[in-house]
DNA sequence: ACCTGAACACCGTTCAAGT
DNA sequence: ACCTGAACACCGTTCAAGT
């Protein structure tokens, strides 16, 4: 129902909007979030810098997309297991969160200031969901523990990697094992 | 000790760094965090934007300056009555750099983005480690803890920040109870 | 040492025009 | 509809020159 729209008249459309964001997402790997950049996408999908506005309406639509296609790299169905403790269960889903957006100098800034709705945001979040149900908690319980999760996994990235030092998952997994301890206490009183 | 250095020659210095600052201080209030610029901040204290760089080497210094002068608005003699318990002394604390944070739209990411290493940031870290020492955690503890609290502070004002949502401290508190009973738990395990 | 004017190498975005 | 060249209104930063 999405694209494939008849283009009546004028020039074939030379490229995607996945193209576009392909590049977006290149950009981010090579030069980090500052070097994510209307002007650099144009050139490297070889357009005109203001040939972008034909598949997006500015540059907040297009970072809005980048941060889609990051979390689409996310591997939901390793989290899915339900014979695993749903601790171990979380626990693999923040490592492996945090790790895809460590490798991208400055994504977690792109994250926290873009507050993603996409689909891919919205199947992250579900899988968080579904596990803490497993785990026992009522359904507005379940949605206060994402939203906390999701502050401690992107508030973590966002500090460590702003840090020079190299990067410790210690503090981060202690953190996680506090918040667990706490919904824990809170479900069994 | 600082400052006051003996201009030998040349023209007297019409302005100081606090000057600068104040009016970096006053953009953000009035603009926002993008609103923070090089050029507007000069433009403020009448200089020419180049001029700026006799007084800060570049806009990342500028920036730290301005972290460590919203940090000095937090009042940290609010929260040294020892007789209070630990957890309500911490919730006043967080909830006014929460509410510090608020009011400058977009501060938050200058926090998270410039991880702040001054004496400001040092005096409200000591007040955080202070406080959660008087609760019984051992030093390392206490210091993952205080992290572990900063992290929430930060993260949580970033999400909600950029939410344009109403903000409710709701959710905040609810969170900032699970680390506590998740403290809690892990010092009387 | 402090300050200026001019310039450089960028940004995101808009406009008029071509197909 | 898609694309281009040119321009606008910005950035941070550097350089040469004046006091």
């Amino acid at each position: 129902m999405v694209g494939a729209r008849r283009n009546r008249r004028g020039r074939r459309r030379s490229l995607s909007e996945q193209e576009i964001l392909g590049a977006a997402f290149d950009l981010l790997a090579e030069r980090g979030a500052d070097g994510v950049t209307l002007r650099g996408v144009a050139a490297r999908v070889g357009i005109a810098p203001n040939a972008v506005y034909t598949y997006f309406p500015d540059k907040a639509t297009i970072v809005r997309g980048l941060v889609e296609l990051l979390l689409s790299k996310v591997d939901h169905g390793r989290f899915t297991d339900r014979t695993l403790p749903w601790r171990e269960r979380i626990r693999a889903f923040a490592l492996d969160l945090r790790a895809e957006l460590l490798v991208h100098p400055g994504a977690v800034h792109l994250l926290l200031a873009s507050s993603p709705t996409g689909p891919n945001a919205k199947t992250v979040g579900d899988t968080v969901l579904g596990i803490l149900a497993d785990a026992g908690l009522d359904p507005e319980d379940a949605a206060r523990a994402a939203q906390l999760l999701n502050v401690h996994i992107l508030g973590s990235v966002a500090l460590e990697a702003t840090d020079h030092q190299p990067i410790d998952p210690a503090q981060f997994l202690w953190g996680l094992d506090r918040l667990f301890d706490g919904l824990t206490t809170h479900t069994t009183t």
